[in-house]
RNA sequence: UCCGGAGUAGCUCAAUGGCAGAGCGGGUGGCUGUUAACCACUAGGUUGGGGGUUCAAGUCCCUCCUCCGGAGCCA
């Protein structure tokens, strides 16, 4: 059976009418009377339902009026301008098969559930107007993302998952181990003998690709990596799971300023990507999760991003006509209500906050001049908070390893690292971009289990 | 992990310490153009678990669990 998708008559409905064409999907909803019913049918393609109207000359009319939601049927018929007001176009059934039919207890209804309630049914969520619309973006912007960068020369580098060292500095971490948990080999101090483990050391799931993904930065120019990272913190916010996916770039021969022209080139332009190719779906968002959404994201892709130093934003939050929990000093790090001052009241726009104290950001971040600060960036948003993180990274051998010492950390888990600052190190920069958060970003949803097809939280991984 | 809130029918929510309810969904019947269709009838409960106070607990107390919001950690 050759079917028609329902994406192909919503694009050119006059091409179809009057023909006679097959389609397959599953019902969203059924209305009927005695001699004349309702199916809206969403077969997958579209964000938008087919109506089909059936009636009692139908062979097998009573028993299609008396379908279920989630059924699976497929239609032939003949496509008809609709006299009803809320559809161009609607399909007259000359035939319904059923190919599925869905059990009485199917817990989605035909009115709003809470996001909550969706959580316990995540493998039928995707089936519900939101979800649909959200994982379809969710693809798009994963698409938006390589599209960006392999226009512009970027190489596609896969950094490991399972990594050897704990090194990163970035969280907690997942322990990987072939070891059995409850009688683990044992060295002669009575500790556990990771020489006999899978990896004979210490392996763990990534909490970031960058320090890997630089290796290749030194000899592709520009990298990037896109892939799920993972955390085992203890966070409960509507902005944290334990496995997300990040896309974290590499340029070389690039400052920190060439590095934000980057990611507000990015940010601009996968938004951008996202409006055009699917705007049934963004309407939807904007109409039913935030009414301020196009608004805002037009105030994106068409406003420069404010950039500003942390010593400045220390100074503007201390003139603020608004009092702060927490006390602002230079040297202590912004909390979330100094980051949303800045970007959703101050500036009501992207803002990056540059030039933080070093004692507070990470070892491989550049040292400036002033031996105060590094050249790191954040990436804050309206609504959000920080999206991306980034920074100019130290080239200089010595600088590095002595903020390695200093830091406390030990320098032979980072001999690869080192190494490329021994052999022809070039100033480079790079940022990572929560992939989720974007996704948050671009359509509304306030939960970060809401845009995640399976979210793993703490105490959560059901599916 | 800390602070606050919540947990009652499949879902969303009511119920002054005194008979546990409604709307939606399900079932049955009706209805010729519906749009979260409509109308009538009907079934459906270990009030998150455990303990306590009381003549009497969904309601008050203790404790545990889970979820939500905020904070911290970060992307």
């Amino acid at each position: 059976m050759k079917y028609t998708l329902v994406k192909e008559i919503f694009q050119e409905p006059q091409a179809y009418l009057t023909q006679k064409v097959a389609v397959a999907g599953w019902i969203r909803t059924v209305r009927s009377s005695k001699e004349l019913g309702f199916i809206e049918l969403n077969d997958g393609s579209f964000f938008k339902n087919l109506q089909v109207v059936f009636e009692a000359s139908l062979p097998n009319f009573e028993e299609v009026g008396k379908l279920t939601i989630a059924s699976s049927i497929e239609v032939q018929g003949t496509l008809v301008e609709s006299p009803g007001a809320k559809q161009p176009v609607e399909l007259k059934a000359e035939s319904i098969e059923i190919v599925g039919l869905a059990e009485n207890d199917y817990p989605l209804q035909k009115k709003r559930h809470s996001f909550e309630f969706l959580r316990t049914i995540a493998h039928l969520r995707p089936r519900t107007n939101t979800f649909f619309a959200v994982f379809k973006v969710r693809s798009l912007l994963a698409f938006a993302i390589h599209k960006f960068f392999q226009e512009r020369g970027f190489i596609y580098v896969h950094t490991p998952i399972i990594t050897g060292s704990d090194a990163e500095g970035a969280g907690e971490m997942f322990r990987v181990t072939t070891l059995e948990l409850g009688n683990p080999p044992r060295d002669e101090q009575g500790k556990i003998d990771f020489n006999q483990d899978f990896f004979a050391k210490e392996t763990n799931l990534t909490v970031s690709g960058q320090l890997e993904v630089e290796t290749h930065c030194m000899a592709f120019r520009k990298v990037y990596t896109f892939g799920p990272t993972f955390r085992a913190e203890n966070s409960n916010t509507a902005r944290h799971a334990s496995e997300f996916w990040m896309i974290e770039p590499e340029i070389a021969f690039a400052d920190l300023s060439q590095d934000m022209d980057l990611a507000e080139d990015m940010v601009k332009y996968i938004f951008q990507y996202v409006m055009e190719q699917a705007p049934e779906e963004m309407e939807f968002f904007n109409t039913w999760i935030d009414k301020t959404l196009f608004q805002r994201l037009e105030n994106v892709i068409h406003s420069n991003f404010e950039r500003i130093t942390y010593s400045q934003a220390i100074e503007l939050l201390k003139k603020a006509d608004q009092k702060f929990e927490f006390p602002l000093e230079w040297g202590r790090d912004l909390q979330t209500e100094h980051e949303r001052y800045l970007t959703e009241k101050l500036f009501g726009k992207p803002v990056f906050v540059t030039d933080y104290p070093k004692a507070i950001k990470a070892f491989y971040m550049r040292v400036n001049d002033d031996d105060k600060t590094v050249a790191a960036m954040d990436l804050l948003v309206p609504g959000v908070g920080e999206i991306i993180g980034g920074s100019q990274r130290e080239e200089r051998y010595e600088m590095l390893k002595n903020r390695i010492i200093d830091l406390g950390l030990n320098l032979q888990d980072y001999w690869w690292y080192l190494d490329l600052r021994r052999y022809g190190t070039v100033p480079h920069a790079g940022f990572g971009l929560g992939f989720e958060r974007a996704i948050m970003y671009v359509t509304g949803m306030e939960n970060i289990r809401d845009v995640t097809p399976f979210p793993r939280t703490p105490r959560n991984a059901e599916f």
